[in-house]
DNA sequence: CATTGATCTGAACGCTGGTTCAGTTAATAT
DNA sequence: ATATTAACTGAACCAGCGTTCAGATCAATG
């Protein structure tokens, strides 16, 4: 039994980077096995081979793919020229963003270890672009006058882990609304970045 | 040959965590054999048997045991009736706690999806009471009026997040120094509080 | 209708995994 | 010396791994 009828690779191999998205966030790539994610789609294992070359191209595709998201989205956006405003929007897009691909924030951070030493460096390569991004907007609203933090380096850290974070707690149908979220870390940022620290 | 002279299990089974700590932190624990752990020691796979039931257990162990720690070594420090100063206090402790541990809060984070349910609630149990003490001091400060805060949730978690990320890039050769980490850390915590946004 | 080609099956390949255990060794006790 | 035992080896067990591939199946084409 072969082909059903309505199977295309169009269907399929969505499904197949579905799947392993999901298995992987769950148990982890070392512990999902190409059957597991087969099994899930509704096919045999042989027939992942006809959308990836093999386990680990599957998990870089992923990654890959996320991290390409993120700074062309990022790109995108029409960043206000006012250092509080700007900070603002990053918080409100980090935070949207993330929250929206859970699975894939944490396979990002968690799987990191199991690509190949040429594949890491692709995700590290744009992992630090996005983090150039924060830094660069803490030192203009620094140099502004507007932000006021002990060491911008540290604090662009500090910012995107209070922010990446959330991913580990927030539900949708949680205390919170996402817009509710957004607007107390707006302003806990605008604390944190030392906003009005000297008005 | 077996019974190399001086061989004990005073030194083996010590040497055994130490190997299943450094290993399941750089690869991951599902990636990790039992035969690479016991060949950084020395030894054959089989005689890992003799200080572990299991792979599992070997894992649970050091989680427990760094969870365990974490909060025994909280009970013992003296805190400042002052909020500022015992978030000071708080900071300089998870600093310090973590940074000289950082395989042990890496695998913390990251390996809690391989263990059994019972063996999860477990840490999970131990780290909500962990998170505890943070929300209660940022509670304590909040009616004090020391602090101000969006959120007392919200920014309890921020706070854990940002101290913890510093293990993903802190290196005691590196820039700085802890001392001038805890620091900087301790006049971002302030500004994250709203420490004397009022005043 | 016959042919083709994309899609998938099912079985196999070689290998490695965690775990067990009978047997060997060396330190200790008698 | 001898017996005892803790500590370990080395080989084996079997289940399961990622991956391959010849063949089956079906949609589309002419």
């Amino acid at each position: 039994m072969a082909r059903k009828t309505g199977s295309h690779s169009e269907i399929t191999g969505p499904k197949i980077k579905q799947a392993a998205l999901e298995l992987f966030a769950r148990y982890g790539f070392a512990a999902v096995t190409m059957r597991q994610i087969a099994a899930r789609v509704g096919v045999q294992a042989g027939a992942i081979y006809n959308y990836t070359p093999d386990k680990q191209a599957l998990l870089f595709d992923l990654l890959h793919g996320h991290m390409a998201e993120l700074l062309a989205c990022w790109a995108e956006e029409q960043v206000p020229r006012d250092p509080v405003a700007a900070l603002d929007h990053f918080v409100a897009f980090h935070l949207d963003f993330h929250i929206q691909r859970p699975e894939l924030v944490f396979i990002s951070y968690m799987e990191l270890r199991n690509l190949t030493e040429e594949n890491f460096a692709a995700i590290e390569e744009r992992r630090c672009r996005y983090e150039k991004i924060v830094y660069d907007m803490i030192l203009k609203g620094v140099r502004s006058g507007d932000f006021q933090v002990p060491d911008a380096k540290i604090t662009s850290f500090a910012l995107i882990a209070m922010l990446t974070g959330v991913v580990d707690w927030f539900r949708e149908d949680g205390r919170l609304s996402s817009k509710e979220l957004t607007r107390h870390y707006c302003a806990l940022a605008r604390q944190t970045l030392g906003v009005n620290a000297l008005a």
